[in-house]
DNA sequence: CTGTTAGCGCGTTCAC
DNA sequence: GTGAACGCGCTAACAG
């Protein structure tokens, strides 16, 4: 019925011009005469015309749309690294295309097929683990593929991430020149590469330079909530430790939550270093010591280098690595 | 070059059977033999097609994608309210393309137009003030609009929210019942109307029922952050406050990390009332007490309402005020 | 049940 | 500089 769109035809006819022409203007094409291209422009104002997108990425294969896969928004380690590829991509003009993906593996390939399907540009992975199969249909399509703050020991395609062996073993390092000679290591699933390959590395670095046998019941895994965090500081107490570890932020929030409710002090009966410093750890009493990763950076530079991807520019390199501090604040004893 | 895609002809031609059969068999269509049915799924699968979302788009006029604008992904009121919306998207099949508006008018008016360019069958609006200009954006145009978490006293879109100005005059009730006679109302801009106006309401009310006069002096205008909390307390102090209602949770934390930096204890000294009930609230020690949303469902609600619009069904109700409770956590004093 | 035929709105040669 | 014509990949009548 109403179905009232007016089209590029609708403004060639009333212009006295040629739809190639009205394109033209609107495409910023050069070839068109200063005259003819204010008509254009003075009729496109009149009728309020705004160019179909949908169609316009149909004739050119181009639809100015990349896909965001994230395990939860509601995490604010994954809403700052979101916030900067947004950021980046409105600059580049482009649009996101959130996806929540909960971490659970068949969800992640079926958002990706609809990603796909739904012809984006390009794609910012976010997660904790790359399967096979997602790894599989990543290199099957030619759509360039990004990770953001996420690492796959299979370097295919780009990624930007801090250096989180050396960033860990430096944290731990600082726990136990503080004294602490029982450190828990407290983080998600040791499935996830992150976890059980390069923090869990550079956690056993540390003890190795201290001369400090690796002592499994130290280990802990864990979900990414404060909830779970809580829970777990009953089992980081009684296996002995004076300090732990975490691998993330909420999850730090928790355990040291759950040493509080239990009249433990914070730091001086119990220290904690986190890894992400997303704002929580400025919220919370104490301030919570953390390894000081420039969470909005990556995300902004991982799409940055998405859009060159996209554009087939050159690339010095697709493996980018951000430089991290260590920052001791309320939750450790050292100076 | 190697643009090697395959198209719904080919499927045809390799199923001997016409495009249109192709067409059917995708999109469920009953009218299809079994047996050829079964054939052109064979050939679907075996030449791994997968239909174009931007031809589907412009054919069928929808597209199967909302356009979120989110003030900032990264503050856990909206991010909670995003992730009910893409969840129940993603139920009904829908994809969303959240945009970053960092409450700023003019970049509001320019998302909106960009989301409506690309088509998307229905938007989502999250923000604190709609402009007059945003709101004649919307009533110009077709697409179906849903305000989450959002009030605009001029109701002509859809909308869901809790009865701010109800919860407000009962959390401040609560604060004066504890022998709080200067309590302090800590939010947003008033220019925005859930602050300017509900909010601020159900505040006066609560004073009136209780025959304090209104105090202008105690009125405190801030930006949703941590940091301008932890600023404003000093002047929350000086105008001889002893209980506070804040606007926003981060910003409440906020406050009450600037008094706890102070040395003022919590909630003895000074309590707090925060609205939105987001996980932050039991992150912080002492727990926040809090208005408790329920900020998922608002989303969900949200969205759920949008993918009635979109279908133009039957709606009871455009206008939906979900239920909220009140929380006596740990910074106020009463039972 | 299945095939034919128009478009959908726009980018893009290729002549003029 | 500008216009005519074709095609992007698919949906939607309309026949048969």
């Amino acid at each position: 019925m109403e179905k009232q769109t007016i089209t590029i035809y609708d403004v060639a006819r009333e212009a006295n011009v040629s739809m190639a022409t009205v394109s033209r203007v609107v495409n910023g094409n050069p070839n068109v005469k200063p005259t003819t291209r204010k008509k254009v422009l003075e009729v496109i104002d009149r009728l309020d015309y705004r160019p179909n997108a949908v169609a316009r990425g149909l004739a050119s294969k181009k639809t100015t749309t990349v896909g965001v896969i994230i395990p939860d928004v509601t995490n604010l380690y994954f809403s700052s690294l979101a916030r900067g590829i947004d950021d980046i991509a409105s600059m580049y003009k482009y649009n996101i295309i959130l996806a929540n993906s909960d971490q659970n593996d068949p969800k992640e390939v079926q958002v990706l097929n609809t990603l796909l399907a739904k012809q984006v540009d390009g794609i910012i992975y976010m997660g904790h683990k790359i399967t096979d199969e997602l790894r599989a249909e990543f290199s099957r399509s030619k759509t360039p593929v990004v990770l953001a703050g996420t690492v796959d020991p299979d370097e295919q395609v780009g990624s930007v991430n801090i250096d989180y062996e050396s960033a860990t073993e430096q944290s731990v390092t600082n726990l136990i020149a503080a004294g602490n000679e029982r450190v828990a290591f407290v983080s998600g699933s040791r499935m996830e590469p992150i976890n059980g390959i390069y923090r869990l590395n550079g956690y056993k670095a540390a003890l190795e330079k201290a001369h400090i046998p690796f002592d499994e019941s130290l280990v802990f895994e864990a979900d990414y909530s404060f909830i779970s965090g809580e829970a777990i500081y009953e089992k980081v107490e009684e296996a002995g430790a004076t300090a732990a570890f975490v691998g993330d932020d909420e999850l730090a929030v928790g355990l040291m939550n759950g040493a509080l409710d239990r009249g433990v002090q914070v730091p001086e009966e119990f220290e904690i270093f986190t890894a992400n410093n997303s704002k929580l750890t400025e919220m919370v009493r104490p301030k919570l010591s953390t390894i000081t990763q420039p969470l909005y950076d990556i995300g902004a530079v991982a799409m940055r280098l998405l859009t060159k991807l996209m554009n087939k520019e050159e690339t010095d390199e697709k493996t980018i690595v951000l430089p991290y501090n260590i920052a001791n604040r309320g939750t450790t004893k050292g100076e």
